[in-house]
DNA sequence: TTAACGTATGAATGAGTGTTCATATGAACA
DNA sequence: TGTTCATATGAACACTCATTCATACGTTAA
């Protein structure tokens, strides 16, 4: 496969902004783990596991109370959260608490939120 | 279906934090948008797109040639991107310009960055 | 050690989605 | 009007992933 196989066929009539486009872009693969961050925040189970972490911190069955889910569906996503550094966990005898892990989240929820009312 | 079918089948020890969550949380229908917000975000064809647009505003032949993908690839992701109210577009003839339509989706993205970078 | 409890995990399934391909639309020019 | 160019769109396919189900793990108490 050559380099410009995608190349759009029709003249590139902006090649000069084409060229300091391709030169500023960020790196491939910081783009590629950012869209994967956010595809962690883009489902509404553990957008809704945040939103309740935002209180308090809560153990597993807290959650899936709080949400109407199953234990098991709630421990899946919240592998996930951590494996995102989204939420982190401790252990009280056979206990697992999970809160917050970020103080960032709350902004860029926030953020999300702004988007959304905005107009 | 009872409201309390999925309810944890252990003894829910923390009742009153449960309740106190249940009274706070957001509305349901607001964490569904924001997670349909953040799922456009999550994939790497959209970030890199608006990443592009940080530059200056691009025709889809651009933006194609950018990324090194179809014409057809990028217009499908544009109207996604559209619809989420993170480009706008202005028609110059046969060509078709895309820019970003949000202050926010830059510090957004940026903060996600952060997360990323951040340790 | 055994039983009970809270949680984690692997496999399977079904729903959602990004890209491709073919084609349609809309504008400019001969 | 007919052609060309830039873009949009619908259907189909392949792939990802959230939930379920069954079961395993780790801790505590008897």
């Amino acid at each position: 496969m050559s380099q410009s196989e995608y190349k759009c066929d029709c003249s590139t009539i902006h090649e000069v902004q084409v060229n300091e486009v391709k030169n500023k872009m960020f790196e491939d693969e910081l783009l590629f783990d950012l869209a994967d961050f956010f595809k962690v925040l883009g489902d509404s189970t553990r957008i809704r596991i945040i939103c309740a972490l935002f209180e308090s911190e809560l153990c597993v069955c807290d959650i899936a109370s709080v949400l109407n889910m199953t234990q098991s569906a709630i421990s899946h996503q919240l592998k996930t959260l951590k494996q995102a550094r989204l939420v982190k966990s401790r252990r009280d005898g056979k206990t697992m608490y999970y809160a917050l892990d970020d103080e960032h989240v709350q902004k860029i929820f926030d953020l999300g939120i702004i988007h959304l009312t905005h107009e």
